[in-house]
DNA sequence: CGTTCTCCGTCAAGTTGGTTGACGGGCCGA
DNA sequence: TCGGCCCGTCAACCAACTTGACGGAGAACG
């Protein structure tokens, strides 16, 4: 059989540990998260909340894309909007109490399977492997 | 900021690549093809044909998701189905003289964005990065 | 101080790349 | 000859986005 192609590979390597992570959210009491929840939890100040459009800048994606999934945590109970009191157009995303406890999951549960990653990879693959995303998604679009 | 999670590093990359392979294939001429119909470009046996739950084998997808790509290539007139001879509830894929010029530029333009890629990163951590992926998405689902 | 321009969040619709379940009809071995 | 299996297919669904349009609030300019 030929190479798989790369950009092909990408998307099965994220699928394989997509999955990992949701099998993890499960297992840890939250079976209604998806790993795309994630880029929420990851992205929000834990302390003081976050523009959504701010989300939507640090978890490269668009606004809208955001939206549906703070719509979907806030209808859960995970997280709320408040107005923002210095601008007027802006509300904050920000946490609920049983939100922080997910958020703290989301972490933990992602740091395992990258964990897992890393012992099947060992600890400088895993390392080339992250660095070598980082520059592609970086760098790859710039060029057109 | 702190670091994207892998899983969600892996899909930004998948779009990164795909991105340019759909570039590559319109400046190629194929504007309407789409990166996934690589899957079948890339699997199918030029000559003779390949079945499709062949084909979906060899792409690691469902038959009914590789049913989709080679309705949808039978439809541009990239290739037809016609019945096995050796098995009557088989069909064989078979590339049109139109398909298997397009199979030819869809190698090309696969292979052209993945050696962009490599100068990019250059040759050492490209080709860990290729089978640091190959090895996830081979062992990584197996453990469960 | 009003106009214009920009930004925020939102609604609507579409795209990509898949998945699972069910099923009719041909193949094949006991 | 008949039970089980495999082939392609129909139907429905899902995740994770995207682009376009728009109302209303802030801000910058004259």
């Amino acid at each position: 059989m030929q190479e798989t192609a790369l950009p092909r590979l990408l998307l099965e390597g994220h699928r394989v540990l997509s999955g990992e992570v949701a099998e993890a959210l499960t297992e840890r009491g939250f079976p209604e998260l998806r790993p795309g929840h994630l880029a929420v939890f990851l992205n929000i100040d834990r302390r003081s909340g976050t523009r959504l459009t701010e989300l939507a800048r640090r978890a490269r994606m668009s606004k809208q894309g955001m939206m549906v999934l703070v719509d979907d945590l806030e209808e859960r109970g995970y997280l709320r909007r408040v107005p923002d009191p210095e601008d007027g157009r802006a509300k904050v995303v920000r946490l609920t109490a049983r939100g922080r406890r997910c958020a703290a999951e989301a972490r933990r549960a992602v740091s395992a399977v990258e964990s897992r990653a890393r012992r099947q990879l060992g600890d400088r693959r895993f390392e080339v492997l992250r660095e070598a995303l980082e520059e592609l998604v970086a760098g790859g679009g710039e060029v057109a």
